[in-house]
RNA sequence: GGUCCCUUCGUCUAUCGGUUAGGACACCAGAUUUUCAUUCUGGGAAGAGGGGUUCGACUCCCCUAGGGACUGCCA
């Protein structure tokens, strides 16, 4: 359950500044931050930005059932990692109760809303019906005086929406999207309870928080026009919509647990970079032109809502690695390493402060290859064993008599040259020409030594990341074991 | 059931009445090669179906099919 927490209950009165374009995201804490979420918070942003506009944050924790206080952080933790951040505070809706009833009383007031004293069993049963005879629901007391309910009576308020007549949603990325009136249902504003439900909160918020831009998920198309309503009855300008497509699972559906990932906060356990989650996430239901990897200032001069996709985009692991890697290419490798640590420790590994020291230039050595900073840890392993290495059965299988003898051979060589790649390299060419032999002979057995049967760089490379004494060490290790 | 939305390569997308329908990921083949990876070259791959409108439709309209959302005193 989540106590009542104290929001700023003074917004910015209407609007402000006509020009100014406010866009919001606004989750509701009953689960995580979902990955579709976050993306309609990147989209929102973007847009902001773009427009040269605010971007505000509304938690929607009106639900005080299922709403909590650790969900409220988990977003908010997941929307500062993916690096979209508001330009206020959140906005807190619960909080904002009384602002919400004050909204109804006006309703009531001028006609825009009833009283329903129906009881809930008879409302059930009024649902069942109107949807079996395929019309909305409408209650008797639409049109009954409210004197005729005895006092104090338990009651909703509802909607009093038009019986006839059209209501046009004019949608930035859908077009014009027309409802017939009598369609739409009367929906409750307030519950019985007293506590104003999600549509008139959700109109009332954005009306207040000054929002000119409502850029949300595409399940609330149908809201759209029932939230319109509400604008109307309360004599409010409606803010334009933008309604995204939702995102699939790879295979076309809806996003569940069995497709993977789901909250944001995975994804960054999952060794993805918040910046290529971002490129990725933008690059989903929109683009421009032929542009795959692009800055948040580029994205930020190119994003227009209009230009978003209206088909529902798929999660597509292969290419969110892809991007993955061209930006682990491009970060710094201080903080690749801090995050590859964080892999290795997360796993277990223990790492001594000599084999730690080399980790960064292990990094740098193998990051283009690297798609996760889960495989940067892979990578990165053979750097920071400790001696002696246990090796794995491919290299120990390799390890007969006759290439031990060689690499003894070698050991020595190499234990007189210069401890640098391209004398390193020289020497292992050179060595393999004095023994008659392809480098194939022995390298593969030398690289299971040095590595235990981890993942390694060329073979130079793996000598001089792991420095000359370690290297040595660890062929030292290797033949002088009992075969 | 009702209302609404959607439909270009396997996937993400470009096109915005006239293109050999472009790019990216993935995939396949080849080159390189001391593992994995990287890199390079090449290749296959699309307008759901049917009607219109038009000199000309992926692009505009209609129908069908398929997918999705909503239909709560949840958000």
């Amino acid at each position: 359950m989540l106590r009542a927490r104290p929001g700023p209950m003074a917004l910015s009165p209407g609007f402000p500044d006509p020009m100014t374009v406010v866009t919001r995201f606004a989750p509701s804490p009953t689960g995580s931050l979902h990955i579709g979420g976050a993306r309609t918070a990147l989209f929102n942003q973007l847009y902001a930005r773009h427009t040269g506009g605010k971007f505000l944050l509304r938690i929607e924790d009106t639900d005080r059932e299922r709403s909590t206080e650790a969900n409220v952080q988990i977003i908010l933790d997941g929307l500062s990692w993916l690096g979209v951040t508001p330009d206020a505070e959140p906005v807190f809706q619960f909080a904002r109760a009384d602002r919400h009833r004050e909204a109804v009383a006006a309703m009531l007031a001028n006609g825009g809303a009833y009283r329903d004293f129906t009881p809930p069993a008879e409302q059930d049963a009024e649902r069942e019906r109107a949807r079996a005879e395929g019309r909305v629901v409408r209650s008797a007391w639409r049109d009954r005086d409210p004197s005729e309910a005895p006092p104090g009576a338990p009651h909703v308020v509802r909607l009093k929406a038009p019986l006839d007549g059209e209501t046009v949603v004019d949608d930035l990325i859908k077009g014009q999207v027309t409802f017939q009136n009598r369609e739409l249902d009367d929906l409750v504003v307030l519950r019985t309870d007293g506590s104003p439900t999600y549509n008139l909160a959700v109109v009332a918020d954005d009306h207040d928080m000054g929002v000119t831009h409502v850029i949300r998920g595409d399940d609330h198309l149908n809201n759209a026009a029932r939230q319109s309503l509400i604008y109307q009855a309360l004599g409010w300008e409606v803010p334009a919509f933008a309604h995204l497509p939702l995102i699939h699972g790879p295979d076309g559906a809806k996003l569940s647990k069995r497709h993977g990932a789901q909250a944001v906060g995975e994804f960054a356990d999952l060794g993805y970079l918040p910046e290529a989650l971002r490129n990725y996430l933008a690059r989903l239901g929109w683009g421009h032109g032929d542009d795959e990897i692009f800055s948040d200032s580029q994205a930020e001069a190119w994003f227009d809502v209009k230009d978003v996709v209206k088909a529902p985009a798929r999660l597509d692991w292969a290419k969110l690695n892809h991007i993955n890697q061209q930006y682990i290419r491009e970060a710094d490798n201080d903080r690749l390493t801090e995050l590859t640590l964080a892999v290795h420790q997360g796993r277990g590994v223990q790492v001594s402060a000599d084999r730690l020291a080399s980790l960064p230039a292990v990094v740098a050595l193998v990051k283009e290859g690297a798609q996760t900073t889960l495989q940067l840890a892979d990578l990165t392993l053979f750097a920071l064993k400790s001696r002696p290495l246990a090796l794995d059965s491919k290299t120990q299988a390799q390890l007969g008599e006759e290439t031990r003898e060689r690499l003894a051979r070698l050991r020595d060589r190499l234990t007189a040259s210069k401890w640098e790649v391209p004398a390193l390299e020289v020497e292992i060419r050179a060595f393999a020409e004095a023994e008659g032999i392809g480098i194939g002979k022995f390298g593969p057995a030398l690289r299971g030594v040095l590595s235990g049967g981890a993942p390694a760089p060329d073979l130079a490379s793996t000598l001089v990341s792991l420095g000359r004494e370690e290297a040595l060490g660890r062929i030292d290790d290797a033949l002088s074991q009992v075969q």
